[in-house]
DNA sequence: GCGATAAGTTCAGTCGCATAACAAATGGCT
DNA sequence: AGCCATTTGTTATGCGACTGAACTTATCGC
């Protein structure tokens, strides 16, 4: 009954579509090189049809044979397979508060290229700096292309409410960006390129994203990520895969209202402005000050921190409770803080998170490395390519 | 990259699974009757593949004909098809507080048979009673079965944490049950009867998949489901979706923190035992006569209410926030108090929810009628066999 | 050097959908 | 009344994609 998501008829291609898929996500997943006959053995398809369906990938350069290695027990030795590296990739975009960047995966999840620019976006123009940020896309996937490497998709990830399903960007308060058409500013810059219009997607969520896929070997792959730079943003991950929401607006736990008399919302007790303010510290101080502070036990600091920690732990044991994940995952400047922050963070969601006893929450910290937006941009590409190899235009029908 | 879910290779008969399951929902979701052209028109598969599916469908008793109606124009006049009254059943079960029932629903949702016995299950015993449940769905399902209907499976609701992957009831804090093993309870009475073991699911969050399909003609299914009984639960429903979390322990509203300071939960302000105690009306009050009391203007009633109403509102606000879905949809004893309730929840609403200047969240009332989690049992089995009406053994091969 | 073993390929068989022609049943027009 | 246009549903025929089994290839161990 409820009919969900759009269905569609499935057809004889469907299957080879599916299985394309599934042949490509195992490679690609696999933490060494597998052979064919592996492939076949994981995935419950024969090993003819695995072989069939390897061609195709191979020919697509978006697997790779390696040369055998001398086995080491009877038989005939097999060929293992990687994903290929540097043929086919994904661009991943970002534009921030204070830097914008690209950067090029391939399949094999290395960085092809990448180049940050650091600035003050705050109160910037947005055509400006979309000329800016195709400026630095052309030069830096210029060159790959030339070299023919196939650029699958691009992503572009921005502080603010993006509508998924309009397109137009709402508002980025950071920025002091609203209501600006994205495309159309970034189109003029590259429709004579030739350049794919990318997808637009929230930070928080895309960093989400290459935060799943870095935790993808070491466990549970549901959690809410927080993400705290200037402001506090929030993506809810759920068995690997990003919960969107109806428009993509998910996870705005910033202005969660912690107070209900005063009306006082999570960043405005552990945002990094309200932290340095309560900690009698200027608004410019970079967080590294911040945290020698702590450390060095100033007790203005210690408190902010105190109070940032349990608001946090607060808020986040609300969104556990509403979404039902394993884990909270720590980022951007609540990662550098975590240590001042873990002890009140804890005892809240020991306290209020009402499936504690059964399934205590873990909080652990980000493993995603610099700009994780930016990586998860490019991994949306790339993970649309594994979806569906051929809707994504990569291999022949 | 980031492997979603279980991937299963897809084989000749896959495509048929799908097909089935892609038909039947068509001629289950039609508002009229619908002929083979249409349903390959609407879907996409050619009328032949359609006409072969169709045949199967009718075989299994999960689609009837009826007889042709004079064609309005020119052609052959179309065979109307209808889901099958009455054949293919689902049985929906809830234990509440102060009820516990069964409800068997058939795929055109009308009710064919439904018990419902009142009493107190506060600090119950949970074998005693599943006793006395088990007896009512023998008594409930039995004639039918006798009478040849198919029993394609049995859900029950409950009031409290089901851990949906490792089966037992962790806790129903009214019921006063804790760590029960629900199905080996119900085993003790139901294996000699050779029926089925029932899946086990949160009541909120079968009452919003109630709900979900009772609005499923109206429009948008994308809403938090809030069904206020002596506490306060909820659902998140994405595109006509439950959103069941990772243990199935989403939407637990009830003890979010929405004041900081002193720890105070939704409940506290906005439970029924809450809002009575602050009314000065005693506990046993039923809501007809509170809701009464506020229509007469009883300014201590009225105020309970204005409390209430806002801390829901803030709540859903954060939980909007949190999800990003379009509506509010109030059920339980928050639909009989909407009027009172309305004023102060929206106006919290439109100041706390972000993306409120372009997304208003509405507030509507429930739909789904009386009980609607023991519809909701019975439409989640029944959904399984729309989805894959062979795996669920309903379609022969 | 030969058998055991495992990887990968080839080929017939089967399943399920598409395509297209055909049969059935009705309304509209002369 | 009779014929055509129109639409529904059915009946071949073909093709794509997977399975299963036999076969080839390549290595290890004795």
């Amino acid at each position: 009954m409820s009919t969900a998501a759009v269905a569609r008829p499935a057809r004889q291609e469907s299957l080879r579509h599916h299985n394309l898929g599934l042949v490509l996500r195992h490679v690609v997943d696999a933490a060494r090189p597998v052979s064919r006959a592996d492939v076949a053995a994981a995935t419950g398809l024969t090993r003819a049809t695995v072989s069939s369906l390897v061609d195709r990938l191979v020919e697509a350069r978006l697997v790779a044979e390696l040369p055998p290695v001398a086995a080491q027990r009877a038989g005939r030795p097999a060929v293992p397979l990687v994903p290929a590296g540097g043929a086919v990739v994904g661009v991943g975009l970002e534009v921030n508060v204070d830097y914008l960047g690209v950067r090029v995966l391939d399949l094999t999840g290395s960085v092809l290229a990448e180049e940050v620019r650091h600035g003050d976006f705050r109160r910037s123009d947005p055509a400006e700096v979309l000329a800016t940020l195709a400026a630095l896309e052309r030069a830096v996937v210029g060159p790959l292309r030339a070299r023919g490497t196939v650029v699958t998709g691009v992503a572009l990830a921005l502080p603010g409410l993006v509508d998924r399903i309009t397109g137009p960007l709402r508002v980025a308060p950071n920025l002091g960006w609203r209501d600006v058409d994205v495309l159309a500013l970034l189109a003029r810059h590259e429709a004579s390129e030739g350049v794919l219009a990318p997808w637009l997607g929230n930070e928080a969520n895309l960093a989400a994203r290459a935060e799943a896929r870095a935790r993808r070997a070491t466990g549970p792959t549901s959690f809410v990520y927080v993400s705290g730079e200037v402001g506090i943003g929030a993506a809810v991950v759920l068995d690997g895969a990003i919960f969107p929401g109806r428009h993509g607006w998910s996870g705005e736990i910033g202005h969660m209202v912690v107070d209900l008399g005063s009306g006082t919302t999570l960043e405005a007790l552990a945002g990094q402005d309200a932290i340095l303010d309560r900690a009698g510290l200027p608004r410019e101080t970079p967080v590294g000050a911040l945290c020698a502070a702590a450390d060095a036990g100033e007790p203005r600091v210690l408190q902010a921190l105190a109070v940032a920690g349990r608001a946090l732990g607060v808020a986040l044991a609300n969104v556990v409770n509403i979404v039902d994940v394993e884990e909270v995952v720590l980022g951007g400047t609540h990662a550098v803080l975590a240590d001042h922050l873990r002890g009140p963070l804890e005892e809240a969601l020991a306290r209020h998170v009402i499936v504690a006893p059964w399934a205590p929450v873990e909080v652990v910290l980000a493993q995603a490395g610099a700009y994780p937006a930016l990586t998860g941009a490019a991994l949306a590409v790339l993970q649309a390519v594994v979806d569906d190899p051929v809707a994504s235009g990569v291999v022949a029908g």
